[in-house]
DNA sequence: AGATAAACCTAATATATGTCATAATAAGTT
DNA sequence: AACTTATTATGACATATATTAGGTTTATCT
């Protein structure tokens, strides 16, 4: 981890998908100040399952994956936080230890508020407290949704599933592909979809025979939406 | 559903663990005026998935299971709420449609409180803003530790972790047992920890030869708590 | 650029769990 | 109390996915 030079919220990357966007000048300015820049490299962790947690973590830029380990060693990636997000919000405020471990994905810009800055912002903030709760319900809503495809759909369901849901997240249109602004490793897949990797690597293969997607190095380009759809089982 | 006879806020059977604990007497004759009593009886629901969300629910007694439903009709049960739980505050918040339906798994006496009106609260008491935040928070603590758990553990493990938690949420000491004050059929439990019955019954039946749980009717006792805790694979 | 490690891929085999069938209780209902 | 329906239980079998092992390609480092 390295200090960054300072950037004010007004100019951070991640506007206007924040939990900050509604605030008016001088409280930002007010926020700015309380926050610290830091850039994390690839493999850096941001804070580690089991400790305290001493504030809130805001990501500008970069990806960052949330996992828990299990006695096995075996990860388990519950949730990526991109530009935008919070990290660390959870524990603050139900005096919690850390249940999982962020670790960046690639190069990453996050700004680090102080716990007690973020519990005053709570209070004298009602946009900021509302764009919380709206954050957490997300999340809340994505975790239930995960753990039901846990039990209703398959493998090659869940591994459908997770293509079209990083297309939302990270698709960038490219000639008339969706190229994934997001470089996962299989096994990051498998950990996030809950398989082995080895497993996931032939239901890769399958959707790259069947013409679903492409991939070039590590990129992944989603070609056939309606089949992916489709073969994932999904009607919304 | 039946209306009930209203009962004022500082006489809620939950007290001391809702969202409203801290708000000061004024107040709470008001979120007291706000609200609508109804009891639900065992099945009924309170909110359907794909439905838009109207306001959101106090738990004051009973239990809520809060499931989705794949497309082949298996049921997937993502949440249990009881007393001083809320429910449906996601959706308000997020200005989503309710992506779970919420069915009263016994007797349940519920307060409804009007979409405005919490908007109102959480922007006026920061306090309900701040529990709000913790219950969702909470969780998502627990729902992303479900998703690690699926990859992480076996069926037989996460049965007895099941068994742990309805404890900790709904045991009573009885003698020197404890007796889990919630009744779920098979199939409910089955569907939490995403399994078939017919494989939940079968570790049932182990854990009951075993000695670490005892059955009479549809009640479970808890025996041999730490047996479980080592079957469970659990180190915390 | 060459060496070393990490990530990726494929195939063969093992196993946990799902599925189907059938019976025995238990719980409601008339 | 008798009848119907739901729930629990157990066995036999099928199958999706994990595991193990081997090889290949792609990064990373000196």
């Amino acid at each position: 981890m390295s200090k960054n030079q300072t950037v004010h919220c007004n100019d951070c990357p991640s506007q206007g998908k924040g939990i900050f966007c509604e605030l008016e000048k001088l409280t930002l300015d007010d926020v700015s100040d309380h926050k610290v820049d830091n850039t994390y490299k690839k493999g850096q962790t941001l804070f580690v399952q089991g400790n305290p947690p001493f504030g809130m973590y805001c990501i500008s830029s970069g990806n960052i994956k949330v996992s828990q380990v299990g006695e096995d060693g075996k990860e388990s990636i519950v949730r990526i936080a991109s530009a935008g997000d919070v990290l660390g919000h959870r524990s603050i405020f139900t005096d919690q230890y850390y249940n999982a471990t962020a670790t960046a994905i690639d190069e990453t810009k996050v700004c680090f508020i102080d716990k007690k800055y973020i519990l005053k912002l709570v209070k004298e903030s009602p946009s900021v407290a509302a764009n919380l709760i709206a954050k957490l319900g997300r999340d809340l809503g994505a975790a239930e949704t995960r753990i039901s495809s846990f039990y209703q759909k398959n493998v090659r369901e869940r591994l459908a599933e997770l293509l079209l849901l990083l297309k939302e997240s990270h698709g960038i249109k490219e000639d008339n592909k969706m190229r994934l602004d997001i470089k996962l490793t299989r096994e990051e897949m498998a950990s996030i979809i809950g398989t082995a990797s080895e497993t996931l690597i032939r239901f890769m293969t399958e959707l790259k025979n069947e013409g679903f997607i492409e991939q070039s190095g590590k990129v992944i380009y989603i070609i056939d939406e309606e089949g992916l759809l489709d073969f994932a089982n999904i009607s919304y």
